[in-house]
DNA sequence: GGCCACAGCCTGTCTGACAACCTGATTAAT
DNA sequence: ATTAATCAGGTTGTCAGACAGGCTGTGGCC
């Protein structure tokens, strides 16, 4: 992974749509409000009208907008909104992150404590062997924070399987892999220190071990626990990185 | 709100979305695969090349599929996901339903917390002035039920607000709405059960006290305390109206 | 004043076309 | 025989134009 990813020019559907979402975003745009027409829009964009309708045609699968036949299209009231989804701008903020974060560490600590009540031997099993392999990657001084890194996150995976709860894996899913590369890079300082990946390997051992005891509550705090201060570590060497 | 709104026969790109993501969910479409062309698609479909690529559009905004000129479409790992967003069926079981409360409360209770650290004065005036509407909800024998559902939403709103985190918002917001006439109609019969709506008041009381008292810990037991209560009340009520 | 027909606009869909691009096979050159 | 250049065919992205079906407001008619 030495090269970056090449941006490809963004093709005209995504742009349209980014400026509409942003004209919505700065209340240009307000519920209720008539769209343009997809000509008027066509000639304003300078393209053609198969490319205004795809744009309108995603933010109508998201709810923001509504068309009706014969009669054009509307921003449609937030609570019609059937998608949750957030701009790439917000990940690189830090304030901004740090609230994705909560989002999700709320989640998370919500499927710790169902995982508690449905984990298996096999569950726990499982569970050990990642824990196990967090701490041989303290060792590895090449790729330990790559492995260590890759641990964390099927620790979390895993977790919301025992608790069978698909929509939180997926929501989870959603959010660590857009904020991939901000995690990636504190954890891999983290784990540089090593005093703290050891912190963060015993904080997690405790979460394991409450849901092994099959104790909801404890594996609450225990989650609670382990990934606040992760969010707070994060926070801490962050600001080192960016502005 | 006598009649159900008519469902209007779905669009067809929303048909080849459905198609699409269904073989998607049923694992005939794994990811790595290759979509066959929009041309095939077209003719498979019956319908004109412009459907398909609206279809398409919306599966890429999802980040669900990826195309590269030249060569096709593809299914992207799952870890290119952009938007969490469920499909509607989920809100009919009541078993995913829980299970998506589940999601939406782990978030509520997180706010909370927040909320604690960062309420003023007039958000607590706010807060308590739903509760006071509530409580007088429950004299009104016509609309009182409405009323009490629409207060007890906009409680969770005004605590995300006070929060300021919109993200969290738009997620409640989105589930919420997702899940409104299921929520409406158990809280009607609560609320008609004028002793459960006592104490789902009693309840959100505490919450709101936490929450003056700026004590995040507290908050987030009164949180967990009500929202939980809640979705049992909810999985009391709905084995009786549905399946 | 009230009712009706109609023109004009809008979305949804279809058709055909072309540019840019990629892949794999064929051909040419060494 | 191996390598390099070329090319044909398929694919996505974009464009232009067309038509059906639906809605709205206007103007004429009763």
């Amino acid at each position: 992974m030495k090269f970056k990813s090449v941006e490809r020019s963004p093709s005209l559907p995504e742009e349209i749509v980014a400026s509409l979402t942003s004209a919505l975003h700065a209340g240009e745009l307000r519920p209720g409000d008539r769209l343009p027409s997809e000509q008027a829009l066509a000639t304003e964009f300078g393209v053609a009208r198969t490319v205004v309708r795809e744009a309108i045609s995603q933010l109508k699968y998201d709810g923001i907008v509504q068309s009706r036949v014969g009669v054009g299209a509307f921003i449609a009231p937030p609570q019609e909104r059937t998608a949750f989804r957030i701009s790439p701008a917000c990940f690189q903020k830090r304030k901004e992150l740090l609230k994705l974060l909560r989002l999700r560490n709320g989640v998370v600590i919500e499927v710790a404590a169902d995982a508690a009540l449905a984990r298996t031997k096999r569950d726990i099993a499982r569970m050990e062997a990642i824990l196990k392999e967090m701490r041989e990657a303290i060792g590895d001084r090449e790729h330990g924070a790559e492995r260590h890194f890759e641990a964390e996150r099927q620790l979390i995976h895993v977790i919301a399987k025992v608790a069978d709860n698909e929509h939180a894996l997926n929501f989870i899913v959603m959010i660590d892999s857009q904020i991939a590369e901000k995690l990636r890079s504190v954890a891999v300082k983290n784990t540089k220190a090593t005093e703290l990946a050891a912190v963060a390997i015993e904080e997690q051992a405790h979460l394991v071990e409450a849901i092994k005891s099959g104790d909801p509550v404890a594996a609450r705090d225990q989650a609670r626990q382990h990934y606040d201060n992760a969010a707070q570590r994060l926070a801490d060497r962050a600001d080192l990185a960016d502005v």
